[in-house]
RNA sequence: GCGCGGGUAGCUCAGCUGGUUAGAGCACCCCGCUGAUAACGGGGAGGUCCCCGGUUCGAGUCCGGGCCCGCGCACCA
């Protein structure tokens, strides 16, 4: 038997590009999907990435998290589907070919050609950068099928869009309706919000307070009657007026309402001006506004519930009348939109201005919300370019009508007060113009009616972090409002709606077939896309029906891959067009398995989640890992400006695939921030990959020496103690790892393996070494076997975290000495907990050992004499009865750790050792509480040694204490062993180990002939030998030294692999080595 | 402004339902060990557990208030 060398410092880059290599040509992937899988289907779905960009360490860190389930779960039997994805439509790929258009920023008006040059170009740009993608992904090994991609652009996938679409339109969830948003106003087009996210520029806007006259006619009752009872009478109120704050006098024109806070309270005030109402919170800054003024006197006081409906006058109302919207006239019918009258909102705040909002809600979110709670008229005084349409300013920008309007309301007696306001307003900052927020027609889902559900349907989902699930992912679905599915773009799936001419009839089309039917011809191989979808009309009922203009959003089309990646489509009757595509569909839904980074809990996470709920009544996915973000070691988001970005390909030729991999696995929780930089990967580095890599290759060099027969190896039963306790340590990790894993702990599951190969490496390998360098003698097979068995069950394990590492040691250490084992680590079954392998005992006796070791070279630290001098015995004292008892088992062990000659353990009441108590306070305090303190104290002055006696044998005493007596069992009480004195000792936790420091002339020569041993090993390794070249030497030594050669002779030339020695002068070709005490020797290869 | 997460050693992070002297790795210093390991072991130094208040025999942990960082949402009349 005879394994492939190694060397002991790997090259990472080469070694898994010879991996990458392996698997390619024995197309390992293809043949895991293919292997038996009688646990079934383990779902996952791969939310697609953008093509467009490069690919970058957050994808790293998704991919990583992608990859480890699907390979695990392989592993146990299960059979995943790993269907690659890629999002192609959307505003990246957008913007980049707007900029090679030269376009900048304009994608309205365009014509058709030009939009057929620009989907043209889109196309084309998506895959740009695919070869780079491929690689990368290749590269860090994360296993997908790219082959069998869905591609979002692809017709079929457009068509199984639609088809969903579909089904939500036949059950009432698709509407039309008003919409605010941004908007560059000079080319007419909707912003998205980060494209005004930079444009915010502190301006000086006008900031006016204006008198809408309330008409006193309408006084509500309950307003009338709450005055009156103040002693205000309605007959003394004349041209009394609601004072509102705006800094946009050009929504006036539109205002048809006025909001209050129905919680806060409002003042009646004596004016200057007249009787005002504001918010009583605002009085005194309204009084400031005009300091030469008398400051206002408050007449009453009442809540603002009380105006609700009270009307007023509004200040320009010409141009209610030159856009025909008579709101007066309809004021007694509630069904009819109205205006102009007090209307109740939360949002309304005391803080700025006077307390009352002016409502023009076609300029603003909330305001629409508001309109249509009170099914208030909408009045656009300006189109969506932002040119007045109304009153003198017609014809007007909207920003440069402000300054004429303000004066207007001076003439007309409404201005209160006026002067400017320095706030931050949003530009565009391509054309420089200032954004109008401007309400326009947009397609929406309505998920809002379905919110309870939503919310349901998000309760059967595990979320880690768990912190999502209630928090960020279910306050969004608490807070859920309709889904705003219209984009006025050109690169998207097309919105399938078509509307008669006359507006009254619309359609949604489901399928190909569906809009062919309609057209009475077929489409042959048409794009989907504009410009071409937009010549798609056709006459029903005597009408034509042409597309709607808009596009889909993005999210959408993720959203939708659970059927589109299969090309699903059902006809109105519910059949499926291809019956193998509802198969793969109904296989693969729900997800079991998805994961991304946090932006996603409202983008692909939502998006999935809301089309399952609205169609299937079910969540799409049953786990999902949501992960964090990726910054710097600061914490500093990467950045290209900071230069603080870490490349993915540099990283992974520097420090290994793997490296970064389990980097991203155990560095902090998946859903925390994760911080990154050279120095933390070198650190996983060494934490883990390099160790394991060590303890492999320390097998390798000394198996391939020995040539051990593992079949031959003893049954697990006749081995070693230290080789039962390191296999049922390994036992205990295999159930460590796959519990973390079965609940998708990844960290978890890293921690604990990197645990075990610490201990393998430091404790096992270390404590056995000489068992893997018999000379001459009999192969120790034992431990050569459980090595093995060690390093190929943290290879399996290990497999889904580190595919590379872990199949170059498998395929060396299996597949190297059995060709009918497995072809790759990733086709072998994974490692299960086997209890009957298992002995809880011996690993706990392992522990105390552990412990005793640690604290023995603790005490020989503290007391400075070095591990190399021998002693003469080692006195220890355990924590209870079974430690002691594991102790004098190990002793051997223990002696040779601590190069002593014996172990002696200590009893109770031996006099050297004193006691010291302390209170058990986790059930002393339940018990006790308050008398805490007391027994404390009476703990610490009372007779050590009798309680620790009474400790020992487990029975309860009665301590008399400040509080009175109590009467405390064996377990209420801590004892502590304490240092005696004169002896090099150390104690914790109940364990002390102390060593007579005293030194016999044996144990000073035998001192001297390690540090011998010692110094001629380092000669043998200064000099280039191999371990296993044999040498002869020639002495001069003088005094203790020579004693200590002459009398350690024997186990020194075994140890050195010397085969003569003689006491002369070193020769003229030895490898001369001097001596600190002015002796010398050389050796020389025999 | 609201929501979620975080604030523990110079750095990266653990600290379960409150409980003994708050830990690990890295980095630093000293000592040791090395016939696999650019490793390893021991010791040292390094902490206001963000701050204030409360509950409790006892608070890093629970409660209230505040500050700072990250992310998200909203708003900016």
């Amino acid at each position: 038997m005879k394994f492939t060398e190694v060397n002991s410092q790997p090259d990472y880059k080469s070694l898994e590009s010879g991996v990458l290599e392996f698997w390619r040509d024995h197309k390992v992937f293809a043949t895991s999907s293919q292997k038996p899988s009688p646990a079934g289907e383990f779902v996952f779905y791969e939310g697609p990435p953008t093509a467009n960009g490069q690919p970058a360490m957050h994808h790293v860190l998704a991919r990583a998290f992608k990859d480890l389930f699907p390979r695990f779960k392989t592993m146990k039997g299960f059979h995943v589907t790993r269907k690659g994805g890629w999002d192609t439509h959307g505003l990246p790929v957008e913007i980049s070919v707007e900029k090679k258009m030269g376009w900048n920023g304009r994608n309205h008006g365009a014509t058709r050609a030009e939009m057929e040059e620009f989907n043209r170009l889109c196309r084309e740009s998506v895959f740009t950068n695919i070869k780079d993608w491929d690689y990368f992904t290749e590269r860090m090994g994360y296993w997908v099928d790219l082959e069998q991609a869905y591609v979002t652009f692809k017709n079929e996938y457009i068509e199984s869009v639609w088809n969903l679409l579909k089904r939500l339109w036949d059950k009432g969830l698709v509407q039309e309706d008003y919409k605010v948003v941004p908007v560059s106003p000079r080319i007419g087009s909707t912003l998205s919000a980060n494209e005004i996210a930079d444009g915010y520029r502190m301006v000086n806007d006008p900031s006016v307070y204006v008198r809408f006259p309330v008409k006193l006619e309408t006084t509500p009752e309950a307003l009338r009657f709450e005055l009156e009872r103040q002693g205000v009478k309605m007959e003394d109120l004349h041209g009394t007026a609601l004072v509102i704050w705006t800094t946009t006098p050009w929504t006036l024109p539109s205002n048809t309402m006025a909001a209050v806070n129905p919680d806060l309270e409002y003042a009646l005030c004596d004016s200057p001006m007249g009787q005002i109402i504001v918010a009583s919170g605002a009085v005194t800054r309204i009084s400031e506004l005009q300091k030469d003024l008398p400051p206002l006197t408050v007449l009453a006081t009442f809540k603002g519930a009380l105006m609700e409906w009270w009307r007023y006058e509004q200040p320009f109302p010409e141009s209610f009348k030159e856009l025909n919207l008579e709101g007066e006239k309809h004021w007694g019918d509630s069904s009819t939109p109205r205006a102009h009258f007090v209307a109740l909102a939360d949002f309304v705040l005391d803080t700025d201005g006077s307390g009352v909002a002016h409502e023009a809600p076609v300029y603003g979110a909330e305001d629409l919300a508001l309109s249509r709670v009170y099914n208030a008229i909408l009045c656009f005084g300006t189109n969506g370019n932002g040119i007045m349409q109304v009153g003198s300013q017609k014809g007007k920008f909207f920003k440069d009508a402000d300054k004429e309007l303000t004066r207007e309301l001076r003439e007309r007696g409404l201005l209160y007060y006026g002067t400017t306001y320095h706030h931050s307003y949003p530009f565009h900052d391509r054309t420089g113009d200032p954004i109008l927020y401007f309400a326009r027609k947009s397609w929406f889902v309505k998920t809002s009616v379905n919110r309870d559900n939503l919310v349901a349907q998000n309760d059967k989902i595990n979320w880690v972090p768990s912190h999502i699930k209630e928090g960020r992912f279910g306050k969004w679905l608490e807070n859920n409002v309709d889904w705003s599915i219209s984009r006025e773009r050109y690169w998207g799936t097309p919105l399938p709606f078509w509307i008669s001419e006359d507006g009254q009839d619309k359609i949604c089309v489901g399928s190909v077939k569906e809009l062919e039917t309609l057209m009475g011809r077929t489409l042959e191989n048409a794009d989907l896309h504009r410009p071409y979808i937009d010549d798609a009309t056709f006459v029903k009922d005597g009408k034509t029906f042409t597309r709607v203009p808009e596009v889909l959003d993005v999210w959408f089309d993720s959203g939708a891959m659970p059927s589109a990646q299969w090309h699903l489509v059902l006809d109105p009757d519910g059949v499926a067009q291809d019956p193998q595509a509802l198969e793969n569909f109904v296989k693969h839904f729900p997800a079991d398995y998805i994961c991304e980074a946090v932006d996603q809990t409202r983008g692909w996470f939502y998006s999935l989640h809301a089309i399952a709920t609205l169609l299937y009544d079910s969540p799409a996915f049953k786990n999902v890992i949501c992960l964090g973000h990726v910054v710097d070691e600061k914490g500093a988001k990467m950045s290209k400006s900071k230069g603080n970005v870490v490349e993915p390909l540099p990283a992974f030729d520097k420090f290994g695939a793997d490296t970064v991999r389990w980097y991203m696995f155990t560095a902090t929780e998946p859903g925390d921030v994760k911080r990154f930089s050279e120095r933390l990967l070198l650190e996983a580095q060494r934490g883990f990959v390099n160790t394991l890599w060590n303890v492999y290759s320390f097998f390798v060099l000394y198996a391939n020496l020995d040539k051990p027969k593992l079949e031959d190896a003893p049954a697990v039963a006749e081995r070693p103690e230290l080789d039962r306790w390191l296999l049922s340590s390994l036992e205990q990790l295999k159930k460590t790892v796959n519990d973390a894993l079965e609940v998708y702990d990844a960290r978890g599951a890293g921690l604990a393996l990197e645990k075990f190969v610490e201990s393998l490496s430091n404790w096992y390998v270390r404590r056995n070494r000489r068992r893997f360098w018999t000379q001459d003698g009999a192969v120790d097979t034992a431990a050569y076997a459980t090595l093995h068995t060690a390093l190929v069950t943290v290879a399996k394990l290990a497999a889904p975290f580190t595919p590379f590492l872990t199949e170059a040691i498998y395929q060396n250490l299996v597949r190297g000495v059995d060709s009918s084992a497995p072809e790759s680590v990733h086709l072998c079954d994974y490692p299960e907990f086997d209890a009957s392998s298992f002995d809880a005992k011996l690993v706990g006796e392992m522990d105390a050992v552990l412990r005793v070791v640690d604290l023995g070279r603790a005490a020989r630290g503290q007391a400075n004499v070095k591990l190399r001098q021998p002693l003469s015995e080692v006195m220890v004292r355990a924590r209870g009865a079974a430690d002691a008892l594991a102790l004098e088992k190990f002793s051997a062990v223990i002696a040779e750790e601590l190069n002593v000659k014996a172990v002696k353990l200590l009893e109770a009441g031996t006099s050297l050792v004193s006691y010291s108590l302390k209170p058990n306070l986790p059930t002393l305090g339940k018990k006790y509480g308050k008398n805490i303190p007391a027994i404390r104290a009476a703990l610490q002055t009372g007779d050590a040694a009798a309680i620790a006696k009474s400790v020992q044998l487990g029975a309860s005493f009665t301590l008399e204490t400040s509080d009175g007596a109590f009467t405390l069992e064996a377990a209420d009480v801590l004892v502590d062993a304490v240092s005696p004195e004169g002896y090099a000792a150390v104690e914790q936790d109940g364990f002390l180990v102390a060593f007579s420091t005293t030194l016999t002339r044996d144990l000073v020569l035998e001192g001297l002939a390690k540090d011998l041993q010692r110094a001629v090993q380092q000669a043998r390794k200064d000099a280039g030998l191999e371990v296993s070249n044999h040498i002869s030497m020639r002495a001069e030594l003088n005094g203790n030294s020579l004693e200590a050669l002459q009398t350690w002779e024997s186990t020194i030339l075994s140890e050195t692999l010397c085969d003569a020695l003689e006491y002369t002068a070193p020769l003229a070709t030895d490898f001369v080595v001097q001596l600190e005490d002015g002796g010398k020797f050389g050796i020389a290869r025999a």
